[in-house]
DNA sequence: GCACCTATCTTTTTT
DNA sequence: AGATAGGTGC
């Protein structure tokens, strides 16, 4: 090192390090080496911050914060600065050593705690890191908020009084218990709902206020001491059942931080780097967590964007990131402004919306992209004119190259898909619905989960009573009522009442059923604590005891079919769940997982078919071809934020997510009529419409009236199944794509074809298209329709 | 204890 | 319109 400088090598390393994060523009790389300290992004909307946050993490671990560092590795040698010249001017690659010896202190992949919010922005962080940086990747703490949350109370959990499997309680089961609580409390639903108190609950949860304080600041007000009392019962009855509800995962692990100080110290050395993905979305349980595992590295770097935050009624406050640079101190802000993902037609309709918020940090997107299309507003009449639009538009667009899963359709509210679903089967358009009536939603799955999670925690009385009588074993409301009494007199468990039916007067006449249901339990709880039983096999002993699907296929039921494939379609997550983690798996670690999962999380893009969803789901995902129908003010903005300007701010928001979902494409539409709750309302075109400047509007109407929907109008009982395969198909899975084998048949024009739903008719055209083919046909009933070939189920005769 | 009927409510959005 | 919870009658 005779001849160089220290700051000559320090130029050196720096340009080293540029060109190694090259593929980021200025800002982007502003904050890839803004290692130490708080850093605040602001990421607006197709910005890059993923990229951003993934190639931040590999300068962490592979340079540390060696842009900024004055210091020089000892062990740096001529050899590696003749290296380093020769890779910036020669592009000869860099050795590992040198980049070894670069580095100012580096950090190990599991000093890196990256929190976000969804499983599947968790699951693409993850992958991303991992190609990057290849199996290293894996140590870091990349996951959501609940799930690190859980994974800090599976280890410390005992201090608070939770065993470490305890059960992680979701909506339905939370709003079970509170209703126990209302009953045993004497409180009308119809005075005070169980959602009112849930609601408050969780207010008082993200707050860290517990029971006690809630009894205190409720003073001489009726309501709030009765929610106080709710609160307190529940949370004892939570406890009581080893189990904690979303909001307990967070606001539990905060008291175990400021409760036990050798826990609070032991994260804040191992988390020397802290990430926050989407924190616009925090809550103040969430921010006290980031504070104080932060606190002490002061590294912490929060990424989000105030003009999409759109969970406010889920707690979420803006003012996390608006007053990021207040709480702490010497804050470094960087905007990503540059957009690669939209059109400037889009974009600039986009910025032309969010302007009229006035809560707004403040920021302005450009993009070099090519100003594209302008941005089509169409005018429908009714909401399956609306439907019929769309359907239109999408095969146009296949018709002219695009695949299916180019165009997504996002909407206000879930039950918009219903309308879309049906034109779509009529259509012949592959389509998979994201949300709506999840999959582990359903009553079967539930009823699955809930065997799992009493064979895996024997106090978790909620899940208990659901399956006590299901399927039916003559065990009743009054039976399950009093044993719960005298559990609650005794201090015991219930099943453990259960278990010694017999020695109990008022149980006597039922004992014999619930003795056998608590054998039938037992022999389960001892096989799943049999080593040699794998998860699969312990699931399957389950309907095998229970005869679960025996009692569903008995029952008659039209959809027993699909819920038996459902109950299948679980044992295969299972088998993949035992598969992914080896000797890891547990039953308490499957359930776990399943409680935190999502829908969108098993969104897979591989298939081809148009996606539907929420605007709130869609966040974090780009499509080629955007539709938004329902943009009237009524609709969005909803009906309840149309007065209150805070909630319109918040509705524009959502609106801005929602343009800026569009790649190429973008399509707003609504209709001059739609039934909503069975009537019919004509509703305003969506004010947000009218703030998109006209010139980058496109406007057309449908003109004439067309006889509502043809295909409606054939209630043929195939049609009807056709409804029930889709519904099936609609959940999840490997496959949720809604197919049937796909007859690969070969059409031409002039033959006679057979539609189960439209009869008969005859081919008029033939065009063909990536791997399926478009048909024109006219129907001898049900007139001329453009279907796909592949999905139409279409029989030559 | 169970099946069937009716009344009521829903539609915000999710971990 | 459709689902669901709760009540009534067996």
């Amino acid at each position: 090192m005779n001849n160089t400088t220290t700051d000559q090598i320090i130029g050196i390393r720096k340009n080293v390090l540029k060109k190694e994060f090259s593929r980021m523009n200025d800002r982007q790389q502003e904050a890839v080496f803004s290692v130490n300290g708080p850093l605040l992004i602001l990421a607006g909307a197709g910005s890059g911050k993923t990229t951003v946050l993934v190639n931040r993490i590999a300068n962490i671990i592979r340079y540390g914060n060696a842009y900024k560092s004055e210091n020089i590795s000892n062990d740096l040698s001529e050899e590696d600065l003749s290296a380093a010249n020769r890779y910036l001017s020669a592009g000869e690659p860099l050795p590992f050593q040198v980049k070894c010896h670069f580095a100012a202190e580096p950090c190990r992949p599991w000093q890196i705690l990256a929190i976000t919010f969804t499983n599947k922005a968790a699951g693409e962080l993850k992958n991303r890191l991992n190609s990057m940086l290849g199996e290293e990747g894996d140590d870091i703490w990349a996951s959501t908020f609940h799930s690190t949350c859980a994974r800090m109370l599976r280890r410390d959990g005992d201090k608070l009084g939770y065993s470490n499997h305890f059960t992680i309680y979701d909506t339905d089961d939370s709003r079970r218990m509170m209703k126990e609580c209302q009953k045993s409390l004497g409180i009308d639903d119809k005075i005070l709902s169980f959602k009112s108190i849930l609601s408050a609950i969780s207010r008082a949860k993200d707050s860290m206020i517990q029971p006690k304080e809630y009894l205190q600041q409720a003073g001489s007000d009726n309501r709030l001491g009765l929610i106080a009392q709710a609160y307190k019962l529940y949370q004892a009855k939570l406890k009581e059942a080893d189990a904690m509800d979303f909001d307990d995962l967070i606001c539990n692990t905060v008291c175990l931080l400021q409760q036990h100080p050798d826990v609070l110290e032991y994260y804040q050395n191992k988390f020397r780097y802290i990430m926050v993905d989407e924190y616009q979305d925090t809550n103040h349980a969430q921010y006290l967590l980031v504070k104080l595992l932060a606190q002490k590295s002061t590294n912490l770097c929060v990424v989000g964007d105030d003009d999409q935050s759109i969970y406010k009624f889920r707690g979420a406050t803006i003012e996390n990131i608006l007053n990021f640079e207040r709480t702490f101190p010497n804050a470094k802000v960087i905007r990503l402004e540059q957009n690669y993902r939209s059109t400037k037609n889009i974009l600039n309709a986009a910025n032309a919306v969010i302007e009229n918020n006035t809560e707004r940090k403040g920021k302005t997107l450009w993009t070099d992209n090519p100003a594209g299309e302008k941005i089509g507003v169409h005018t429908a009449f009714s909401e399956q004119d609306e439907a019929d639009y769309i359907a239109k538009k999408i095969l146009e667009s296949v018709a002219v190259g695009r695949k299916f899963a180019d165009h997504a359709i996002l909407y206000r509210m879930n039950s918009q898909s219903n309308i879309l679903e049906k034109i779509f089967i009529k259509s012949g358009i592959p389509y998979r619905i994201i949300g709506g009536l999840r999959f582990y939603e359903r009553k079967e799955i539930r009823d699955m989960i809930a065997y799992l999670s009493v064979i895996n925690n024997p106090n978790d009385e909620i899940r208990l009573r659901r399956i006590i009588n299901q399927p039916k074993r003559s065990i009743g409301d009054k039976t399950i009522a009093q044993a719960t009494e005298i559990a609650a007199t005794l201090g015991e468990s219930v099943f453990d009442i259960i278990k010694n039916a017999d020695q109990y007067e008022p149980l006597k006449r039922t004992a014999p059923k619930l003795l056998q249901f608590a054998a039938t339990m037992q022999e389960l709880i001892d096989a799943a604590n049999d080593e040699n039983t794998s998860l699969n096999e312990l699931y399957h002993l389950i309907l095998d005891k229970t005869d679960y699907i025996g009692s569903l296929k008995a029952s008659e039921n039209d959809d027993a079919q699909d819920r038996i494939d459902n109950i299948n379609e679980l044992a295969s997550n299972l088998i993949k769940y035992e598969e992914d983690n080896g000797e890891e798996a547990s039953l308490s670690g499957f359930l776990e997982e399943v409680s935190l999962l999502t829908d969108i999380d098993n969104f897979d893009a591989n298939s081809d078919s148009v996606v539907m969803m929420t605007i709130h789901s869609a966040k974090g995902l780009e499509f080629p071809v955007v539709f938004l129908p329902g943009f009237e003010d009524g609709i969005f903005p909803g009906i309840q934020a149309i007065y209150n300007p805070a909630e319109i701010e918040e509705e524009r928001r959502l609106a801005y997510v929602a343009i800026t979902r569009a790649k190429e494409e973008l399509f707003i539409v609504n209709a001059e009529s739609r039934m909503i709750f069975g009537s019919t309302s004509r509703n305003k075109p969506s004010r947000f419409i009218e703030e998109i400047p006209e010139e980058l509007v496109a406007r057309s109407r449908t003109r004439e009236w067309k006889k509502p929907a043809p295909g409606m109008a054939l209630p043929t009982s195939a049609f009807e199944a056709r409804v029930v395969t889709t519904e099936s198909a609609r959940s999840f899975g490997p496959s949720n794509l809604i197919h049937s084998e796909p007859p690969k048949v070969q059409f031409q024009v002039g033959d006679g074809v057979m539609h189960k739903t439209f009869g008969t008719g005859l081919i008029l055209s033939v065009s063909p298209m990536g791997n399926d083919t478009l048909l024109e046909i006219a129907f001898e009933k049900a007139g001329t329709k453009k279907l796909m070939a592949n999905f139409a189920r279409l029989q030559k005769i």
